[in-house]
DNA sequence: AGCACGCCGACT
DNA sequence: GTCGGCGTGCTC
């Protein structure tokens, strides 16, 4: 039997399956998608077996054994594997790539190079006193200057060097007591010596748990012993202690007033439940695209299908934003669901990770709340697929595999026969179109759940403020309300839109910001460590005393940070009790739930933040929301500009008034006329979309035109500009007419770690030859261009071009 | 001669 | 990606 393995490689020669035998032994046991450990040119790594044939083209004294099968139980189902031929087609992916995506970190391997001893005497002093009585040392063990000695060594063949597989993260095993019967116990106290008060003491305790099984460590804990102790028993024969595979526990904080029990639903709630149950019931590949403003209770319609599905035997994936943003929604289902859902987001441990995983695998929970990558959870019968704020450009990844969840979730759904629900207050512009051609099952919910009116949206022209003399960051009208909700005891969400608006350092003789000297970038001065940091390369500077440019020494801070708010905010009004929510508040695990409870449990007035504050957040007392800086994404080169800008500040709009009281918003804009800005004040959703999809037609972007960037980047700027212009050059005459092409241009950000960018944008309708003209350009970059130093990626579906 | 370094091709 | 093989050029 010959096996098919894709390697732990990732590179473009050895994209393919590698043919090994099946040694006699793993023949009745080896699968398809299980891990095996294979020889590789002169080392050992990690593949995944896809296929099984009998005969191999490749020459008999090439073919090498299979070395170890490491998964009695495959780790990929024949699905998974199909999926990743079609992610691999579809995003132009290294196979092994798409393999290593669909599973925990922790099975990824981890690569150690190691020496065996073979011939100890031959040694030499020095490395025989470093390696004492060991048979294996790890080659990083051995101080810098031995390493001479153990290359002459191996060549010697007193010693090998080999690589040696770890799986990164194991199981985690538990010590257990399994405590003898009652007649074995008494039997046991005879045999306790009269002094050993302990083991006495030790043995009642167990005499009343006979017969179980206890942790050891809870037995220690509960009757105050130590292991000696224990130890002591165990001898005599009063317990024996095993070895049990556990699951770590992740800490979940449930936010207090999350609710639990199904609610009554409206009556567009219940037409939305009863559509895509049906749909689910028949096992239809429907595709459902949710529509409902902030506030009209898309969450109960998921948990409703969710029950449906369930009742049926079937699986249920919900995937949202970055989970660990939203802390509410995932606290609602762990109350409704109970033990039933495994929770999978950035903030768990890679062996948290894969304990979650591991439940999905044994079919041990039924449904899965997790960001992107939660998609690929290892159900074997899905009844639904749940994206949540579809529109969310976190679920497309930016690296390779640079797959979107969406296309996944349908492509998984098409196999499964089951529904996909895509839920948004303000879907995607391609979305919302599929659904008015049809492709899509438009559902709407237009009212609020709890009947409460939207709430009233102010737009404050900050130019009419800078004109009155009014220079601070809030305008009188904002700060006005927020004054009156201080008196009231209600609460206020303030949100910076921090994007481009970070604090830099300016001169104020040349007008210069600090560059980092990597990349064509202002730097970004950070309050915690005092220093300038650059976003693209990390690079970290001291702040200057004088300007690097001219040498000035009138250098100040500039922009607006969420601490230079904060401080303008104390200064303001003294007696506001602030919370500040953003990058550098949140980074350590569960700070983020614990600040969203101080602030649901009314121990702050004031929650200002960024991006993350936008989403889910929803607590009865607040009743007004001021968005300090509406426009600084309308600024940036992007075709979804004004779409980002338009469901951004829909969402923080939603965040007011959600309860009994009503709320109340402002926008502070520099640009109050434009139309994002304007249709936002309304969660005029679909006016947005008729101008927005006229101005897409216009310059033939998505969802008219399919689009396909394609980034280069060298250290020297000549070299880039020309192979850029080249590969273009290529692409027009092998692409049909009516594709368009444009470029190549210098990227938004010219240069990141001294590195030049240049790229360019392929615009399409239909244009069958693509897949196969990125592959042959891909080969001549291949053999040419990458040995010069170049970088070439492929983005098949860009969110964002800038 | 002895080796450091960079380039190239192979990996079943 | 990572290795060995091979050529070049430098030093003792």
């Amino acid at each position: 039997m010959i096996a098919e393995v894709i390697t732990d490689v990732s590179a473009h020669p050895v994209d393919r399956p590698f043919d090994y035998i099946v040694p006699e032994r793993m023949e009745a046991v080896i699968e398809r998608g299980a891990r095996v450990k294979v020889p590789f040119g002169n080392r050992k790594v990690l593949g995944f077996v896809t296929a099984f044939k009998d005969t191999s083209d490749v020459p008999v004294n090439k073919l090498r054994p299979v070395d170890e099968l490491l998964d009695l139980e495959p780790v990929l189902s024949t699905e998974m594997l199909e999926l990743a031929d079609w992610m691999r087609e579809t995003t132009l992916c290294f196979e092994i790539d798409a393999l290593q995506v669909m599973l925990p970190s922790a099975l990824r391997a981890k690569y150690e190079k190691v020496i065996h001893i073979i011939r100890a005497e031959q040694l030499g002093e020095e490395v025989a006193r470093f390696v004492g009585s060991r048979k294996t040392v790890a080659v990083k063990e051995f101080p810098e200057p031995m390493l001479p000695a153990l290359k002459r060594l191996a060549k010697e063949g007193a010693v090998s060097i080999e690589t040696a597989i770890r799986q990164r993260t194991a199981v985690k095993k538990e010590r257990v007591l399994v405590i003898a019967g009652p007649e074995q116990l008494d039997h046991v106290h005879a045999l306790v010596k009269k002094g050993a008060r302990r083991q006495a003491e030790l043995l009642e305790w167990l005499q009343s748990h006979a017969g179980e099984t206890i942790p050891s460590r809870d037995v220690m804990e509960m009757t105050g012993t130590t292991r000696a102790t224990v130890r002591a028993l165990i001898e005599k024969g009063a317990a024996a202690e095993e070895q049990v595979e556990v699951y770590r526990k992740p800490e979940v904080g449930l936010l207090p007033e999350a609710a639990g029990d199904p609610v009554v639903l409206t009556g567009e709630q219940a037409d939305a439940v009863g559509r895509i149950s049906a749909s689910a019931d028949e096992g239809r590949e429907e595709t459902f695209l949710l529509h409902g403003i902030t506030g009209s209770g898309k969450t109960e319609v998921y948990m409703q299908v969710i029950r449906r599905v369930l009742e049926q035997g079937k699986e249920a994936i919900v995937l949202v934003p970055e989970i660990s943003l939203t802390p509410q929604i995932t606290s609602r289902f762990k109350k409704r669901f109970g033990p039933l859902v495994a929770v999978m987001h950035s903030g768990l441990s890679a062996g948290e990770k894969y304990d979650e995983w591991r439940k999905i695998q044994r079919g041990e929970v039924k449904v899965v709340v997790g960001a992107r990558s939660a998609v690929f959870a290892p159900f074997r019968n899905i009844g639904v697929i749940i994206l949540d704020e579809e529109h969310e450009s976190s679920y497309k990844q930016e690296d390779s595999p640079r797959y979107h969840a969406r296309d996944v979730a349908i492509r998984r759904a098409k196999m499964h026969g089951c529904p996909v629900i895509l839920g948004s207050a303000t879907p995607s512009l391609e979305s919302f179109a599929r659904a008015h051609k049809g492709v899509y099952t438009l559902l709407s919910l237009t009212e609020r759940a709890k009947q409460q009116p939207l709430p009233e949206v102010r737009i404050v022209d900050m130019r009419e403020e800078l004109k009155n003399g009014n220079r601070s960051m809030f305008s009188v009208e904002l700060a006005e309300a927020i004054r009156d909700r201080l008196e009231k005891g209600e609460q206020t969400v303030l949100f910076l839109n921090r994007r481009g608006y970070s604090s830099f350092v300016l001169c104020r003789d040349c007008g210069t910001a600090v560059q980092c000297p990597n990349c064509d970038i202002s730097l970004t001065y950070h309050r915690a460590t005092e220093r300038l940091q650059c976003h693209y390369c990390g690079h970290e500077e001291q702040v200057p005393l004088t300007c690097p440019e001219c040498g000035s020494e009138h250098i100040r801070f500039f922009g607006t940070g969420t601490q230079k708010v904060q401080e303008e905010l104390h200064r303001l009004l003294p007696e506001a009790r602030v919370l500040r929510m953003d990058v550098d508040t949140t980074r350590q695990k569960g700070s983020h739930e614990k600040l969203l409870r101080q602030f649901g449990e009314g121990e702050a007035d004031i929650l200002l933040g960024t991006q993350m504050i936008a989403k889910g957040l929803d607590f009865p007392n607040i009743t007004l929301v001021g968005v300090l800086s509406a426009d600084t994404m309308l600024r940036l080169s992007d075709f979804r500009a004004a779409e980002k800008t338009f469901q951004l500040l829909t969402q923080v709009s939603g965040r007011a008034g959600r309860h009994e009281k009503e709320g109340e918003v402002y926008i502070q804009t520099y640009a109050p006329e434009h139309y994002a800005v304007e249709l936002a004040k309304d969660q005029a959703f679909e006016p947005f979309y008729g101008i927005e999809m006229a101005n897409r037609k216009r310059f033939s972007y998505p969802p008219f035109y399919y689009i396909t960037l394609i980034r280069f980047s060298h250290e020297d700027l000549m070299t880039v500009s020309d192979r850029a212009q080249k590969a273009v050059a290529w692409l027009t005459d092998k692409l049909g007419p009516d594709s368009l092409i444009i470029g190549p241009t210098a990227s938004e950000v010219a240069r990141v770690n001294n590195r030049y960018r240049y790229q360019c944008l392929i615009k399409y309708k239909k244009e069958p030859k693509l897949a196969g003209v990125l592959t042959d350009l891909v080969q001549i970059y291949r053999n040419t261009w990458m040995k010069e130093g170049l970088l070439m990626s492929i983005d098949m579906n860009p969110s964002s071009i800038s």
